[in-house]
DNA sequence: ATGGCTTCATAGTGAAGA
């Protein structure tokens, strides 16, 4: 299984670059977010001529997330059981045995904002709700925008961040706390190359200058990180025309 | 240099992203 996740900064821009990344890529199953499409406006219709089944949870403006699958997907659930919230940040499926889990998971804008508790408080939800997910499906992958930076490497300036929102400590433990789960980094079960990010921000040249950080991650639970042949970025799509500032990142779990 | 760019929204003194 080929699964993939990928930030697109608004599906009805970006629909066109889906379609034809998927053409070229080949993905069974795509998890995106900031799809800021509403469900009515959803383009399920073009999914499913490219092949894909969609099933989606969005809202006008903000957030929104969706799964796109070769495969027949079940068990779709939207939000975090017991987390009141407006916002459409979570939507798992079940596809071919595997529990797909993806996240939008909150910004947070700055360390002092008010954003930035809902982002540590949605974590804290985010984890207990899914090690009782992970009790019913062994094999699950945690997928999507984390907006957190887990380590030294995955920043092009640490000490620049040092302190700052996306890299804070307090937000690396919650992105920890899911480690210590049983969740594995699939992007780190594989050499990689320096300086692999996974955001650019739009300002400032920074995917040209390649000052990015790796924020967007497939977390995999045990029995799936044994089966898994690879995890790669795709940076080649933040190079396009109009892009997104997140590029997809794709994991082979052979099933 | 608290900006810088992009999207959706509305016509704001924008809001939000990261």
């Amino acid at each position: 299984m080929r699964i993939a996740t990928w930030n697109v900064n608004s599906l009805k821009v970006r629909l066109p670059q889906v379609l034809e990344w998927m053409e070229r890529r080949s993905p069974d199953v795509v998890c995106l977010q900031e799809t800021k499409c509403e469900d009515t406006s959803f383009p399920a219709g073009e999914l499913r001529a490219s092949g894909f089944e969609a099933v989606f949870s969005g809202q006008k403006t903000y957030n929104g997330v969706a799964i796109l699958s070769r495969l027949p997907v079940q068990g779709v659930q939207a939000d975090i059981p017991g987390f009141a919230d407006e916002q459409k940040r979570v939507l798992a499926a079940t596809v071919a045995g595997v529990r797909v889990v993806c996240v939008y998971c909150p910004n947070g804008e700055s360390v002092e904002s008010p954003k930035y508790a809902y982002k540590l408080a949605w974590y804290a939800a985010l984890r207990d709700w899914l090690a009782d997910e992970m009790r019913r499906h062994p094999k699950l992958v945690l997928l999507g925008d984390f907006n957190v930076a887990p380590e030294d490497r995955d920043v092009h300036d640490p000490r620049l961040w040092a302190g700052k929102v996306l890299f804070s400590e307090p937000e690396r433990a919650a992105l920890r706390a899911l480690f210590e789960l049983g969740l594995r980094d699939s992007f780190r079960l594989f050499e990689q190359p320096e300086k692999s990010f996974s955001w650019w921000d739009y300002r400032m040249n920074a995917f040209k200058r390649n000052l990015g950080l790796r924020i967007d991650h497939i977390l995999l639970s045990e029995p799936l990180a044994l089966q898994t042949a690879s995890s790669t970025i795709d940076r080649d799509m933040r190079a396009q025309e109009r892009p997104s500032d997140h590029a997809p990142v794709v994991a082979e779990i052979v099933l």
